[in-house]
DNA sequence: TTGAAAGCGCTACCAC
DNA sequence: GTGGTAGCGCTTTCAA
């Protein structure tokens, strides 16, 4: 009785794709033969059979069915790229850089977003393995403390012949790309304190992402070693984005209305503080409060005042983190340290005068 | 019960994947039953073997090769996105609604990146023909006049039972986003028109894009109707870019420096007009002259003055896009108009009273 | 319900 | 040099 077939037997397509075999016989070569011209590996073919394969070729329109060749080779020119939000301007700037290395290699990108869910990270590496990708870079940051279920996948990934690259993370066995985050978080306090600053605001993202916590920790460090205490009544925890910060910003003056300067950990969350300054707290920026951001993201220096922040050369980390796991494999894991820089612009100038 | 010898000899490949092989046998199923646990077709197996198979299949983390699926399924989850620039806020956004529809149907997207050139999208066509991906969505617009090498390429991928969506193309035999971009400049016109602007330069990207002709014929004809005609002395074609905008503001104002109102085609190019005008030129915005660009970018509200620009739904389009091309493939080449909306807000003002 | 076996399109290894 | 052919790992008939 059950004998009712499931009746959407409908082919899924004609798939009139042409194939390597329809072109090796509209050249009148073997199978074998075209593949050797195609596939550009020993050309040991006549120049007259090499042109009537190619000539068929073209004529066919054939591309090779890539699926079928990475099957046999077990290998794909494939990278993945996680992030975590693909309309985040510091990921767009470093998949800028993945893309131009990737191109010069004559990879294919495959880009996943997470959405920030760590799970769906951890899932996007197994989809990546399933493709059998010849590398992944881990764009976004990681958490600290790591992820069992990340590291196990990622093995899963390295023992297949994958090549992995993460950018922030720790603790992960792979080649990894340290940005300049704590010593950037340094320049902060260092640039803050000189100017005067000592009553100083910081509008943190989320305090499990690693950079983060470099930023944040490099800040402290630094502020605490020029006499500068920024108690934890003064640092704020929100979403790394421009809402984020906005609402950090209303919080942290609300809470306390004397701060003279403001450290956003990235420049989104800075965007955000200095548009709460700006329309919910009324308060000039810089003559009122300073503001620094991180990430020197290309907005940076469109806002008024141009933003006071720390350089991060996002495409070139990128660029590195493709090349280190295009690299070498027997030299991994490997470390590479990316330095950031303060950029002083407008958004910086020492305190009010108190009166009184 | 003995597992089912392995009948290839030693001969193990570096690649140490995990195969469906291997999961029947630590499974002590068949091959065809563990493919049928696993690939989730038909069910029909007893909830004891199915067990059994996923404990192998999970002890063993064991994910399926895409390739070798691919191959014999003649189609993959993946679908590809052609972009200009990875760079670009307008691409990130667009690609975010992608990303976003991707995820729900569980695709994989492999980002191309053209760098401009043409002659790369085309050869990013046939790669992503070559790995048979599902769909492909042109997100940058195309060129006036098409390009038969892409309609060439396109109509291959058709054949093959790919699909495709397109955005801002013309001519192109599939479903297609059209955005308000002529409505778009048509707004502008009336609004820059009913201030009371008389002398408007026009600030292009490259006019062989379909996107800045639409934009600007928009604009053109709605100004001549309201009686504000705008020759090609008040117009300079650039890159799409703040740096092309920055350059054609300067080039503009030295040609005509009487201009009261300045209307980029989008908005990177009116942020480098912004700049321009306040450190090249030194003229007020909006007190000299009022600036207009557009897309919207969300940057455009965070640049002082905040800019007057028109809306496009950018992700909206990368969703709908991605969601015609996953659509009914007999209504194709279908065509969907996505409305654009002025938004007006600080950098339009009535032009400065001339004294005389 | 389960298992055996036929390919999917291609590369690479053999003979010739 | 060139052609035949054995699989790569999988889904899907077809038998049992």
């Amino acid at each position: 009785m059950q004998s009712q077939v499931n009746r959407r037997s409908a082919r899924p397509r004609p798939s009139s794709a042409v194939t390597l075999q329809q072109v090796a016989q509209d050249a009148g070569v073997s199978l074998a033969t075209a593949s050797r011209v195609l596939s550009d590996s020993d050309r040991n073919v006549t120049q007259e059979l090499q042109e009537r394969v190619l000539e068929a070729a073209a004529r066919l329109r054939y591309v090779s069915n890539a699926p079928a060749r990475a099957l046999v080779q077990s290998t794909t020119s494939i990278v993945g790229l996680v992030v975590h939000d693909v309309n985040d301007a510091y990921y767009s700037a470093i998949a800028a850089g993945v893309m131009e290395v990737a191109r010069d290699h004559k990879l294919l990108v495959m880009l996943a977003g997470t959405f920030h869910e760590p799970g769906l990270q951890v899932e996007y590496v197994a989809r990546l393995r399933a493709q059998r990708a010849r590398a992944v870079i881990l764009a976004g940051s990681g958490f600290t403390g790591g992820s069992p279920a990340l590291t196990q996948e990622l093995d899963a990934f390295t023992a297949q012949g994958g090549r992995v690259a993460a950018v922030a993370h720790q603790g992960l066995a792979v080649d990894t790309i340290v940005p300049g985050n704590r010593e950037g978080g340094r320049a902060v306090a260092e640039h803050l304190a000189g100017l005067g600053h000592t009553e100083i605001g910081v509008i943190c993202g989320p305090l499990a992402l690693v950079s983060v916590q470099d930023r944040l920790h490099g800040f402290l460090e630094r502020a605490a070693e020029l006499g500068v205490v920024v108690t934890e009544h003064h640092r704020v925890e929100a979403d790394f984005t421009r809402d984020g910060g906005r609402a950090a910003a209303v919080r942290l003056f609300r809470r306390s209305p004397g701060i003279t300067a403001l450290f956003a950990l990235n420049d989104a969350m800075a965007l955000g503080a200095l548009a709460a300054l700006r329309d919910d707290l009324g308060r000039g920026v810089p003559s009122d409060v300073s503001v620094v951001g991180f990430d020197d993201l290309p907005v940076a220096c469109d806002v008024t005042p141009a933003l006071t922040t720390v350089r991060l050369p996002l495409e070139e980390i990128g660029r590195r983190a493709l090349l280190l796991a295009l690299g070498d494999a027997t030299a991994s894991p490997r470390t590479l340290d990316v330095p950031s820089r303060l950029v002083v612009r407008a958004s910086t100038t020492p305190p009010p005068r108190v009166t009184g």
